[in-house]
RNA sequence: GCCCGGGUGGCGAAAUCGGUAGACGCACAGGAUUUAAAAUCCUGCGGACUAAUAAUCCAUGCCGGUUCGAUUCCGGCCCCGGGCACCA
């Protein structure tokens, strides 16, 4: 007999929904809070993905458990509705893209429902309602009120027929990925957000949360402060300086040349004559190449000479200066000192180039330049001494030459804030006439987007806003003005959505300053490893400026973090429309219902791990589900039913609400569910069934199956809803009842097994010696042999051994 | 090349302060029930050798080491996945 899932399950959605059951009351401070939150999703055509369902049901399974738990739970969603594929829609169909994007949202909501998720409906967000991206724009003022906000010139990839910038990863070969056509390295103006202010506080905040420590390292590595010297070297016969950045200056006195990066200011002036054709010609094979390019050809290190010399102020030393596209215009100054005899880029570098090389550490560069540490020789005053104290010795020489200091550098580069698209939010910034800026007064916010005739980038290449002569034609005071026609990137909704939920509809601030207060941080995060390190290092970077301001208390968002792994195709290849592995979930629900497929997605393994879909998992979901209904429903079970204890399933039963409280707890659903289906087999096979256990049954199952669980419960005689009702408790000492079985080896061999009483002392460990030594097994093993000692680990194990 | 994960039956996995490897489930096979099927119930299910659910041996990517005992710890290697901005 299986239960008629929709039915069962429309049913109590409705009762949920008509009730609003799961709208919180965030003044209630009477409880302790608990805020889940779930990576909002792209309201994509295609709708949810199974692999939506994994993170949601893990983050719903959660939020259920707590509210039973007796803490006020925020449990809320929203959407990410900002992004290229709305515009795009908006540009084939010339309709504005938020009908696109509304109606999305609309399948999106219906499917989250379905899967029947405790989401606090009325605080559904949007990043593209102007109620929402008013707060995104007053960030933006206040960032620029602070400084951290300015326009600068960035090589970007540009396609002058696509009118917009691309990504690294949209150009191949130089053309771009949609429609082939040419694509530029060119400066353009963009706006950037100085988030390298922020470098060492998104460091030292990193000691502070729990999340997977393989995210906190890409984090560290992605910032990658590193703690160095600058050395100011001087170009012979000029006027002209440059200054690197090493992390080795130590080897100084090993330097031979000096490399720029073809990007570099300098470039131009200290190219000779005689050298001015073949550097041109370098600078550009180097434009053609994308940034992974460049870093592809790491096995050939590429340059060449500009035919000017530098002066290495250590030493006076006369060095030639090459350029080459092995040294990034990005990190550092754009320049290094180069010593083939302690760098091995340097090393490749100057043996092809054939320049000299000077050992300054006592180390055999035979083969390969030696990076390691050593005594220090050809140093004058640095010689006999160790990297650390050469490069303290050196560093502090050329503070006293006024020709270098200590210094400070992170791989971390600001962030560009500008996009070339209508889909955004609008930069509430006017360019007045005069060349002055002039931000957009606070009271003016929200900055809505105007409504164009079409949606397409001009022909000369101007950003769709420039479209619009109310945009593009202002004034103010007096003063003729533009706004600024690039609009926001979509990380700027998404980092700071999970503050916005707390008091979405407040508006004269973020929220209510005693509500943030209380409610910050997210207790528990999670989404997918893929923003490892953009979106959680950005909604780092802006939650510790609003802590600056004063606005939130706490200076992380985020307390605890889980990623959930990827849902591959069942071929195991990653779930895309070309290749017809996907897998929709209305297809599952309607086949075996939502409890089925949340169940499979928890219980099929660990959250954080990606794997491939059983098409035959969520079957074997509903399966135990039915196996679960009928002992509530089928005669042939409730007749079994007693109000009295059955000893024998004692230990199983609390046993399971022990595994269930404290593995849910950490997202850990396989293992709980497991053991809540061997209570399950348990009781089948018991000839009367407890109807405390079957009460306890369903609230443990409930986080993950509500529906079923609720019905359940109902077929048991109660009336109330679940999610307050208590999470079960269990009896420690109903645990000691069950023998522990010891294994008895032989010289690392299992001979056979002892029941034994738990926790037995020293002398009852005796008898269990003398026991094993009685096993026909162990004596047939121990035939001809001298017993050396034995070993007994208790409630584990005794380890015979012999010789 | 660098960084971070991971490798256990036909499949997903469980067990790691070192202690009975494979819990739980999927798939499969046999049986019961049924006119039949579905559903359900029972049984088996890493490999070898077996009449055997007797014993023994081999098995947690590979090779070594430590140990009474290693999936777990150490050293070396191979493979797979993810990330990357040659980081000076």
């Amino acid at each position: 007999m299986g239960y008629d899932h929709k039915i069962i399950e429309e049913k109590w959605e409705k009762v949920w929904d008509d009730e609003k059951v799961y709208k919180t009351d965030v003044y209630d401070f009477s409880k302790p809070k608990f805020y889940v939150l779930d990576m909002f999703p792209y309201p994509s055509a295609v709708g949810l993905h199974v692999g939506h369902v994994e993170g949601y049901t893990a983050t719903d399974a959660l939020a259920r458990m707590k509210r039973m738990q007796g803490y006020n739970v925020l449990h809320p969603i929203g959407y990410d509705a900002f992004g290229l594929p709305a515009e795009q829609f908006a540009i084939k169909n010339n309709q504005n893209p938020s009908i696109y994007t509304e109606k999305n949202i609309a399948n999106f909501r219906r499917q989250l429902k379905r899967l029947g998720f405790s989401y606090d409906w009325d605080r559904q967000i949007e990043t593209s309602d102007p109620s929402y991206y008013k707060w995104t724009q007053w960030i933006f003022l206040k960032l620029y009120e602070n400084d951290l906000a300015y326009e600068d010139y960035r090589l970007v990839n540009y396609c002058p027929a696509l009118g917009t910038v691309l990504a690294n990863e949209e150009v191949i070969d130089g053309k771009s990925e949609r429609g082939g056509y040419p694509v530029e390295r060119r400066p353009m103006k963009q706006w950037c957000l100085k988030i390298t202010s922020y470098a060492d506080k998104l460091l030292e905040g990193l000691d502070e949360i729990d999340w997977p420590q393989s995210t906190i390292n890409m984090q560290r590595n992605w910032i990658g402060k590193s703690k160095g010297t600058i050395v100011k070297f001087s170009v012979q016969n000029s006027d002209k300086t440059f200054e690197v950045f090493t992390t080795r200056a130590d080897t100084l006195f090993g330097c031979t040349y000096c490399v720029l990066a073809p990007e570099h200011p300098l470039v131009k002036e200290l190219t000779t004559e005689e050298q001015k054709e073949a550097v041109a010609e370098y600078i550009k094979s180097c434009e053609a190449k994308s940034d992974l390019e460049r870093t592809d050809l790491a096995k050939e290190k590429t340059g060449v000479f500009l035919g000017s010399y530098a002066v290495n102020p250590i030493n006076d030393k006369v060095v030639p200066i090459y350029i080459g596209d092995y040294v990034l215009s990005t990190y550092g100054t754009g320049a290094v000192m180069a010593v083939p005899a302690h760098d091995q880029r340097d090393y490749e570098f100057a043996k092809k180039h054939h320049i000299d090389f000077i050992k300054v550490i006592d180390s055999d560069i035979s083969e390969s330049a030696f990076e390691g540490d050593g005594t220090h020789i050809n140093s004058q005053f640095a010689n006999g001494l160790d990297n650390e104290d050469a490069k303290k010795a050196i560093t502090e020489k050329l503070i006293e030459l006024g020709k270098g200091n200590y210094k400070v550098n992170y791989r971390l580069r600001d962030w560009l804030f500008s996009r070339q698209r209508y889909w955004g939010e609008p930069i509430p910034i006017v360019h007045l006439d005069d060349g002055t800026l002039y931000p957009v007064p606070f009271d003016e916010l929200p900055l809505k987007l105007p409504e164009l005739s079409d949606y397409k980038p001009t022909g000369d290449g101007r950003p769709p806003l420039s479209k619009a002569a109310e945009w593009v034609d202002v004034s103010i005071d007096g003063h003729k003005g533009e706004r600024e026609t690039n609009t926001m990137p979509q990380w700027a909704g998404s980092s700071w959505y999970y503050a916005r939920y707390i008091d979405p509809h407040n508006n004269e601030a973020i929220g209510d300053k005693k509500l943030l207060d209380h409610w910050l941080p997210v207790d528990v995060y999670v989404g997918g490893a893929e923003h490892a390190v953009l979106h959680l290092l950005y909604a780092r970077f802006w939650h510790k400026f609003l802590h600056d301001l004063g606005i939130f208390k706490c200076d992380e968002p985020f307390k605890k973090l889980y990623h959930q792994g990827l849902i591959l195709g069942s071929d195991g290849q990653k779930m895309s429309k070309s290749l017809g592995n996907t897998v929709s979930p209305d297809q599952v629900i309607e086949e075996y219902g939502a409890d089925a497929l949340r169940l499979y997605e928890m219980f099929k393994g660990p959250v954080d791990q990606s794997l491939p879909w059983s098409p035959d998992g969520p079957k074997g979901a509903k399966r135990f589900l039915d196996k679960f209904y009928r002992l509530y429903a089928d005669q042939n079970f409730v007749s079994l039913w007693t109000d009295e204890e059955v000893p024998e399933l004692d230990y199983e039963y609390n046993f399971t609400i022990k595994k269930c409280t404290e593995d849910f707890e950490v997202l850990h659903y396989n293992t709980g569910i497991s053991q809540i289906m061997i209570l399950v087999n348990a009781i089948y096979k018991s000839n009367k069934i407890p109807k405390h256990i079957l009460l306890d049954l369903t609230k443990l199952l409930f986080p993950l199956c509500p529906h079923i669980s609720q019905e359940c419960y109902q077929l048991l005689g109660y009336t109330n809803i679940l999610d307050f009702e208590k999470w079960p408790t269990y009896d420690e000492t109903k645990l000691l009842t069950k023998p522990v079985t010891y294994a008895v080896q032989v010289n690392g061999k299992l001979k056979g097994t002892i029941e034994f009483k738990k926790d037995a002392d020293d002398s009852e460990l005796e008898e269990l010696k003398k026991s094993a030594l009685e096993l026909d097994n162990v004596k047939n093993a121990l035939c001809g042999k001298v017993v050396n000692k034995i070993i007994v680990v208790k409630n584990k194990i005794v380890s015979i051994v012999a010789k």
